[in-house]
Order: C-alpha cells, then structure tokens, then sequence
RNA sequence: GCUGAGGUAGCCUAGCCCGGCAAGGCGCCAGCCUUGAAAGCUGGUGGCGUUCCGCCACGGGAGUUCAAAUCUCCCCCUCAGCGCCA
C-alpha cells in the first residue's frame, strides 16, 4: 500500500510514477483516492466536533448529577447529539473505506531505476554470465529423460491429484535435497537465518503481502476452514511480525525460508506443458529481508548475487534481466529475473525472481521499525528473492547435464549431499 | 471436538460485579544531580486530523444509554485442561 502521506503530499509524483505502469486503470484509482481522502478529512472535522460536544455534555451531565441534577435544557441537548453524531460516522467510515478500497489497489511506486515497457519483451538484460550451450543433435527434454530414468511419475500423478502434479522417485529425490542443502548452505554463510514456516496462513495476513488479483488465481484454500496454502515462503515470512515493531538496531533481518509451494495459475497462463518447470507444488528455498528503507537498494544487489552464485556454483549459465514497468507484479518496486539458459529449448527462462518491495507489504501488514516507547515509528522495507526452486533446478540441470547414453551427470557442487553420486542411472524400481 | 480462563499503550498489569476524563509498574527518551556512571528526582513516551487545539484507541462488530473498557448480543483469536492423534 501506498502510503497516504504522499498522496497528500506529493500528488504529482506519485502520479507520474503510476503512470509508468502503462494502465490507465491505476490513475483512475489514485485520483479516487486522492478525493475520498478529501471528503474523508472533512466528514472527520466534522464528526470531531460533534463527538467534543457530546463528551462535554457528558462530563457536564456527570458533573451535575452531583449538585441535583442535569436540568432539563441540557438533557435534551444531550438527547439530540447521539442521531446526529449517527449520520455524520456512517459517512465519515464510508468514505475511509472508499478510500482504502482503492488506496489497497494501486500497484506500489517504481523505482526510478526500473526500464520503460510494455511487456516482458521489453526487460533490459543487465548482465550474463557463461556461454549459452549450444544445440546437441539428441538432446531430450527434461521430461523425457526423467521417464526414461523411471525417476518421475506424471501418468500416475495426474490420475491421482490431477495435471500438474508429479511424484518423484529415486535417485531424483537425492538431487532435490542435495539443491535445497547446498541453497541452504550458502545463505547460511552469508548470515541468513533458516525458517520452516507454516505452509498455510490466514486470508487476512495473506491479503497483506499479496496483490487481491493473485489472491484468487493462484491460491488453495482449504474447504471450510480461514486457511490458504501459501505460494511461497516469502508470503508467512513477511507476515511473521504483522502489526508489530521491530527494532532498528536488529535490522536487516536476513532469512532463508524452506517451503512447498502451491499454486494454481489459473487465468493468464495454466499447466500447459509436461514436465516440471511449471506445476501446482514445488520446493523453494527463498530468501527473505526486512530492512532499513535506506539500505534497501544495496541488500535488493546483495539478493541478486546470492542467487546468481546458486547458478554460478551449478555452472548453469545464465542472464539477469531488469524487469520493465509494463511487466512488474504490483507489490514490487524493482525486480531482476534471473533466466537460466535452457539447453535443449535454445532459451532462457526463468528461475529466480529478486523483488524490492520497498514499503508496500510491511505498511500492509502494519510492520513498523525504531526504538520501543520512542515515537518516530516508520515503515520498514521488506525484500525477496529465490534462491534455488529445485523443480525448474531439475528441469535446467537435466537439459544441460545429460549425456548420450541416457544418463545424468550430477553437478560437482551437489555431490557431497548425494553421498558422493556421480551420475543418475535408469532407476531399477521402475514398474 | 468439549470445558474453562483470557485479549487494556513496546512489555506487564489495575479498572469490569456497581456505566461518568483509562490508573500503575517495567522498559525507553529528555532534563536535574554527578568528575563519570548508577541510584534518586522531574517531565515525556500510541494513532488520526485543518496540530497553541481536538478526536480516536481497552480483540472485532452490533445494541442499550445523554454517556460503555464496564451492561446485552454476535463473531474472531490465544492459553490451559480433557478428548483425539504422528
């Protein structure tokens, strides 16, 4: 959420910047906002006054209740107040819920950094490490060789759960934790804290770190109860000190949260190819940072690179794109993608997405940061990137790491947590 | 799932029966004092608004009333015990 300071006080900026989101939908929206907000302030004045009146006739009738007894004339001038003061706050609560309603939708501001475009064609690559593999002459898809290892179950898997879903089996399950270990290992060098969080939240923290379009496109919600299955681990991890203050001198609080993550996507695109790059439940290791505003841009660098040294480390090669205003979710402000080269589709694709989120989901989730019992509270930063989602891991790693003869290659850094495995075989508990 | 106890400022607590300006402690900040520190003393310590002032804030909502933390109803959450269970 945008905060509603600026509005007031920066309408033209705030403005601008809506603007570069190319949807005139978001001007519509703020200008709404910005009236409701107007009306608002004056049916408060208004309601204030009122409410000073009736607590004065309160403290007069209390006052007088001790000498005899209010007279008649101010009993009825307290008797007038309550329809009156009824009125006015069902005005002045509806039009704060205008207000809000479309203060909630607008997207977050930009960062004067992020490329002017209208779509995923137009983000800027940053930067590119490795050299694209060039085409082999049988190089299988990451779907056929699973198969063919026996090491996936997608046949069954849809008949039980439905498209999208996957068993895995075997040696495949070794690398999916070796991915999620070596991850782990590595923010944990650098400081990050690991979390298990809980794998389903509530509607009411969820609608604070997420946009409410997402919310019905791509969450499960358990049947009959006020609990979702979270998308992410950034989404409990944010929501972990709703409505709390957190103390400066903690700050940056860096976390690595491990979790499934369970999506629908239904609408802008569904499951729409076979294999494991884009399904309903996948683990993710992620990393999470609630920071001081200021240090914001730097630690958004530091996610990036983190990431960029999973690949790095995997000797997959890779790009970083800057995502452009016409692309960008609505809770970021900025967004690299990290696009792993995909040797047997000739293309990059998307592995990692590295959000500054600035203060959109802690004003949301009413987060704030100082000192406790001192005023001067502001509203922290919050910031997200993957680190390593092991299923399109899987997918990139198979495409690059094959050999002629069916076989896998297993990347030299995820040995040691495989039990020193070289290679992935056909599995023999095939059936 | 059943029963009970709770939800009051950053934290802890009083007030609730019996309606009348939300009291106190801890922590924190500032000042005084001190060579320095502690202790002590004084003041401050949430949100909103058109900010010398006013309003709001006692889990949320509705009701009764001139007036609700307090009375009534509905809902949410937490904890404890019991039940079930890996």
């Amino acid at each position: 959420m945008i905060d509603v300071d600026l509005l007031r006080k920066e309408p033209d900026r705030v403005e601008e910047n809506l603007g570069r989101r190319r949807n005139p939908e978001y001007l519509a929206l703020f200008r709404e906002a910005r009236e409701k907000d107007g009306e608002w302030r004056a049916s408060l004045q208004e309601a204030d006054h009122l409410r000073h009146r009736r607590n004065d006739l309160r403290d007069r009738m209390a006052r007088a209740r001790t000498e005899g007894g209010p007279s008649p004339e101010l009993t009825a001038e307290a008797r007038a107040i309550p329809d009156q003061l009824k009125a006015v706050e069902a005005r002045e609560a509806e039009l704060l819920r205008q207000r809000d309603a479309a203060l909630r939708r607008l997207p977050n501001l930009l960062d004067p950094t992020v490329p002017y475009g209208k779509d995923d064609t137009e983000n800027v690559v940053v930067s590119t490490w490795g050299e694209p593999i060039p085409e082999g002459t049988d190089r299988r898809s990451h779907a056929e060789l699973l198969e063919r290892l026996g090491m996936v179950e997608f046949d069954r898997a849809h008949r039980t759960s439905g498209a999208g879903f996957y068993y895995l089996r075997g040696d495949i399950v070794l690398l999916d934790f070796a991915l999620q270990r070596m991850a782990l290992d590595l923010l944990r060098e650098r400081g990050y804290v690991p979390v298990v969080p809980p794998f389903l939240l509530r509607r009411e923290p969820y609608e604070g770190v997420t946009d409410l379009a997402d919310f019905e496109n791509v969450m499960y919600k358990v049947e009959g109860e006020d609990l979702y299955l979270i998308a992410t681990s950034e989404h409990p991890i944010a929501a972990l000190y709703q409505g709390e203050i957190l103390d400066e001198d903690h700050l940056p609080l860096r976390f690595a949260g491990l979790s499934y993550n369970f999506r629908k996507e239904i609408g802008g695109h569904g499951v729409d190819q076979k294999g494991v790059f884009r399904v309903h439940q996948f683990f993710k290791v992620e990393q999470f940072i609630f920071a001081r505003p200021e240090d914001s841009p730097k630690l958004h660098e530091e996610l990036r690179s983190n990431s960029e040294e999973v690949f790095r480390r995997l000797g997959i090669p890779y790009r970083v794109v800057n995502v452009c205003t016409g692309d960008l979710g609505t809770v970021a402000a900025k967004k690299y993608d990290i696009e792993a080269w995909f040797a047997r589709q000739q293309a990059y694709r998307e592995v990692v997405s590295c959000s500054n989120c600035t203060d959109y989901q802690a004003r949301r989730l009413g987060i704030r940061m100082g000192k406790a019992g001192r005023p001067g509270k502001v509203v922290p930063h919050t910031l997200n990137s993957t680190a390593v989602a092991t299923s399109r891991a899987i997918a990139v790693i198979l495409e690059q790491y094959q050999n002629p003869d069916g076989t896998v290659t297993v990347p030299e850094v995820l040995r040691p947590y495989m039990g020193g495995l070289t290679v992935l075989r056909p599995s023999s508990a095939t059936g």
